[in-house]
DNA sequence: TTGATGCAGGTTGCTTTGACTAAT
DNA sequence: CATTAGTCTTTGCAACCTGCATCA
């Protein structure tokens, strides 16, 4: 119940149109764009212009996206500007579908046909509720149900007799389901229209933005219960007839199927007249009275009613035969002969888009029941499939779908001209998609497995489309599954052995089974097969000239006078499998390009083996091992074929040397890469700690002159330890400001930058782009080191050793030990110490964090930084007091440079710092 | 009325072995 | 200097398909 309330999904009449609408359907309207949005707009689109300038704008089929306007440049535009451009002299010849429409088409097809097959499927379904069965069995007569209870191989063993009371049983059920089921032809049934109006359908609604409800024409099943309603009225539309039916077998234990036709949009426009285009919803409906539109077939015999059929034709209100078939119909048939063409007309018997099939156990077989007309029949053909003439039941895909759920195309049984027409109804299969589409949407719905009645079901449904007669025009013999013609023979096709089957108009028709697909000697080839010598080519066909070389030989022969160049066409049993000359002596035999021919893996020659390795050739080389490189492909550029090489080809004895001196090579290859690497890291490194120490020195040359507000601007300083320190606290807010800019965070936050930076080494240059969004957290964040330190490859064992091991996740895995780099600065260190003995403390790098700083807590760091304040202090006190905020900027600048960070990549930086981590750069250098 | 034919315009798929420059 | 890797580029054509008009 509830499950079903869920799905609902029923009366499918037309689908949703697809996205891209015919380019005729743009509202000039909407896609004129004013001065003013223009002007509004601007300064949004000021960024994109300069990228988005050339870029190609399929304005046809985006109308709300053309409205973004270019500075300077009014669009407008309009029906006229998207159409194509008519001839001028000759007669107005009307273009096709656009590309657009084409796909539009196509999938509004393929939508609608998917949304029917659920549409069937989940009715399927809801035929099965045993209360709707229990319900119906209550209708049915007993000496109905009775005959088919008592039909069993114990009560009538005879099988022909069993399968004779069978039909007996089930005719007098269907006699009595016809004088009892009440067919309302006024409801609208599942059958289709054509696409344009269709198409004007769907703008109608869309117009009158569903004010319009058309409820009352269908009929809507929203649960089992709408079923059992009408079960239980025995009233409703054709449609519902047959669905009810299915049900009351199901019920009477008799294996039923529910079969569909459906009727989506067809994918192709037929041409038609505009006039004889009528809306399905047309005037003349409207204005009949009620009471003649929803009479009842049979409340329309009482009454005598003698008016036009045409509301009922249009509504696809079937007038169906109500008497015993034998009763002649043509009587009931009034028609007006000039109103509208006849196709829109319907015949009353004609045939119902659904219908059931009956499992004749006794039979083993499927019989095909129309509980609408009342016929029961074994051959199926001429019944169901409509005259080609109806335009609103084509019959193109029939699905049946059974007590399980699972479904079958059961097509071939019902058309009459499957392999000439309905085929051909449906999307043709391309090779670029892969496979048929309408066979990948039946694959969805079979039956996983098989039952034995399957195999039957479906050598019957195989042999149907050979029992088809032979198509009775030209069209028809074109991609005709089973016959075929000479002139409909593709250019690389031919018949072989040319068993004649008929003649069609004096051509001989051909059985499809015997084209031969074709192909030049050298496309065999590419195929890893060789045509067999002396084998005649079966067809000649002139040689294309799509390379440049081939152009030129071309032409050189048409100079010379000569005829055309022809290349002969071979068959698949004309070639054998190519067997490359085998290796001798180690020498691996190549083509006349000087490589080996490797479109398949069988044609490698014997004795040979394949190294696809890239760069093993070069090893082969240097061991002087005989080679030849190996074409697998071709790749076409600039009119050209490009050889697609992967690898090479050796002697297979050889390959153990090659492949051990290739992977020693591939390891030396990347240790070089490693050291290089390595190298790369110390210089990064080198270039960051020089820029960390020219930034400390600016600040403390900066710091003397505002050192308290850089300390009140740093979290980190407690700012109640100096007493002068909120003396000159004035531009304080200016000054963590200028912090911000240009400090890419404290020790620790350089620190994670540079662990960050880690991990995109190899890629130079880019040592300041780590900085992620969640550094921030980091920064406040109490473990946020350790865990960087962890990403980065530091592991624990590592965290309380005087060194600092950061494995640089990149190519090659070995850790990089800073302590190289350590040992380097301290004897700068000692080296500038005894330079210049005072300065020796000051802004040397925070190698000792370097190493220390994962084992301590971060409220170590604080007060640390607060023993150091006064030496701070001090060192900053030598800093000239003249210096303007442009020399600071100077300063800046050269730090920035020095640390080369863009103000880009800087300001990212520093934007994760939050005001209270802005801190000054804690100088600790008393960890000795 | 239907189908054959031809035309226009769009789509599909076949074609099948360089030359040059920059970096190493 | 020799060798190698990368990058030009995303064609052009014939056959085929589709829709339409015309005519028998």
């Amino acid at each position: 119940m509830s499950s079903s309330e869920e799905f609902e999904m029923e009366e499918v009449q037309v689908p949703q149109p697809a996205q891209n609408m015919p380019a005729e359907e743009i509202d000039p309207d909407r896609t004129a764009s004013t001065l003013e949005s223009l002007n509004h707009q601007n300064t949004a689109d000021d960024d994109d212009d300069d990228q988005d300038e050339w870029e190609e704008v399929d304005a046809s089929v985006q109308p709300t996206t053309s409205q973004q306007p270019q500075p300077g440049l009014q669009i407008t535009l309009d029906n006229a500007a998207v159409k194509r451009p008519e001839k001028k002299d000759s007669k107005p010849r009307k273009a096709g579908p656009s590309p657009e429409e084409r796909a539009a088409r196509l999938a509004s097809h393929k939508i609608h046909v998917i949304a029917l097959v659920a549409n069937a499927k989940h009715r399927n379904k809801l035929l099965n509720d045993e209360l709707l069965h229990a319900r119906m069995l209550s209708l049915v007569p007993m000496h109905c149900q009775l005959a088919f209870s008592s039909l069993t191989p114990s009560n009538v063993p005879d099988p022909i007799e069993r399968s004779r009371l069978f039909d007996k049983a089930l005719k007098r059920l269907l006699d009595w389901w016809r004088s009892s089921f009440d067919i309302d032809y006024n409801l609208k049934t599942l059958l289709t229209t054509p696409y344009a109006q269709t198409n004007d359908e769907l703008n109608k609604k869309r117009k009158a933005k569903g004010t319009v409800d058309d409820n009352d024409q269908y009929e809507v099943i929203r649960s089992e219960k709408s079923l059992q309603k009408r079960a239980l009225q025995m009233k409703g539309s054709r449609d519902m007839s047959a669905q009810l039916f299915t049900a009351l077998c199901r019920a009477l234990n008799v294996p039923a199927r529910l079969v569909t036709s459906l009727q989506a949009v067809p994918y192709r426009v037929q041409s038609q007249p505009t006039n004889t285009v009528v809306s399905l919803d047309s005037d003349d409906s409207d204005t009949q009275p009620p009471t003649e539109r929803f009479m009842t077939w049979k409340e329309r015999q009482r009454s005598g009613f003698k008016g036009d059929d045409e509301a009922f034709i249009r509504g696809e209100a079937v007038s169906a035969d109500r008497a015993p078939p034998q009763v002649k119909l043509s009587s009931h048939r009034r028609r007006k002969p000039k109103k509208g063409s006849k196709q829109d007309e319907f015949d009353v018997q004609s045939p119902p888009i659904f219908w059931t099939e009956v499992f004749s156990r006794p039979d083993g077989r499927w019989i095909v029941v129309d509980p609408i007309r009342s016929l029961i029949r074994t051959k199926a053909r001429n019944m169901m499939d409509p005259q080609s003439a109806y335009k609103y039941n084509k019959m193109t895909y029939v699905v049946a779908f059974e007590e399980d759920g699972y479904g079958k195309d059961v097509t071939p049984r019902y058309a009459k001209q499957y392999g000439t027409r309905t085929v051909k109804q449906r999307p043709p299969s391309t090779k670029s998609k892969n496979g048929d589409w309408w066979e990948s949407v039946a694959a969805t719905f079979q039956r996983p497995y098989r039952l034995a009645r399957d195999d039957v079901e479906d050598a019957e449904l195989h042999q149907a489309q050979f029992s088809e007669p032979m198509p009775q025009s030209m069209q028809g013999f074109k991609d005709h599954p089973v016959y075929v013609l000479e002139r409909h023979l593709k250019r690389e096709e031919v018949v072989n052995p040319p068993r004649e089957v008929g003649r069609f108009k004096g051509e001989v028709v051909y059985p499809r089974a015997n084209v031969q697909l074709l192909k030049t000697s050298e496309n065999w080839l590419r195929q890893g097969r060789i045509v067999v010598e002396g084998a005649q080519p079966l067809k000649r066909v002139k040689q294309r000239a799509v390379t440049i070389g081939r152009r030129r030989v071309q032409e050189a022969a048409a100079q010379a006078g000569e005829e055309e160049i022809m290349q002969g066409l071979y068959s698949r049993p004309q070639t054998e499998l190519y067997r490359a000359p085998p290796v001798v002596g180690g020498k691996v035999p190549k083509n006349k390009f000087g490589n080996i021919d490797l479109y398949t893996p069988t044609m490698l020659p014997e004795g040979a083996a394949h190294l696809p390795q890239k760069g093993v050739g070069k090893i082969a080389k240097k061991l002087g091992v005989d080679y030849g490189e190996a074409v697998t492909g071709f790749e076409f550029r600039q009119r050209r074929a490009n050889p697609v090489i992967s690898g090479i080809v050796i002697d297979a004895t050889y390959k153990e040397t090659v492949m051990d001196a290739f992977e020693e090579w591939q390891s030396q290859q990347a240790e070089k890469e490693h050291e290089k690497m390595v190298r790369d890291v110390y210089k990064q490194w080198q270039k960051v700690v020089q820029g960390l120490r020219i930034r400390e020195r600016l600040k403390e040359y900066r710091g003397n002159d505002q050192q308290p507000h850089e300390e009140v601007a740093g979290g980190a300083v407690n700012p109640g330890t100096d007493a002068t320190s909120h003396q000159n606290a004035l531009p304080a807010n200016e000054l963590q400001g200028e912090i911000k800019k240009y400090q890419p965070g404290t020790h620790e936050q350089s620190l994670d930058t540079i662990t960050k930076a880690q991990r995109a080494l190899p890629r130079r240059n880019r040592l300041f782009e780590g900085r992620e969004a969640d550094s921030e957290a980091d920064a406040t964040d109490e473990g946020g080191i350790d865990q960087d330190m962890e990403e980065v490859g530091v592991d624990n064992a590592n965290k309380n050793k005087d060194t600092l091991e950061i494995d640089v996740p990149a190519k090659v895995g070995h850790p990089v030990a800073l302590d190289v780099l350590i040992e380097q600065q301290e004897q700068e260190k000692s080296a500038s110490a005894q330079k210049v003995a005072h300065d020796a403390d000051t802004t040397h790098v925070p190698e000792s964090r370097l190493r220390m700083r994962p084992s301590r807590p971060k409220r170590a760091r604080h007060s640390s930084s607060e023993n150091t304040s006064s030496s701070r202090r001090i060192t900053r006190s030598r800093v000239s007091h003249n210096s303007t905020r442009e020399d600071r900027k100077r300063n800046d600048e050269a730090v920035r440079v020095a640390l080369d960070i863009s103000d880009e990549k800087e300001d990212d930086a520093s934007d994760d710092v939050s005001d209270d981590e802005v801190a000054p750069i804690e100088i600790s250098s008393d960890e000795e």
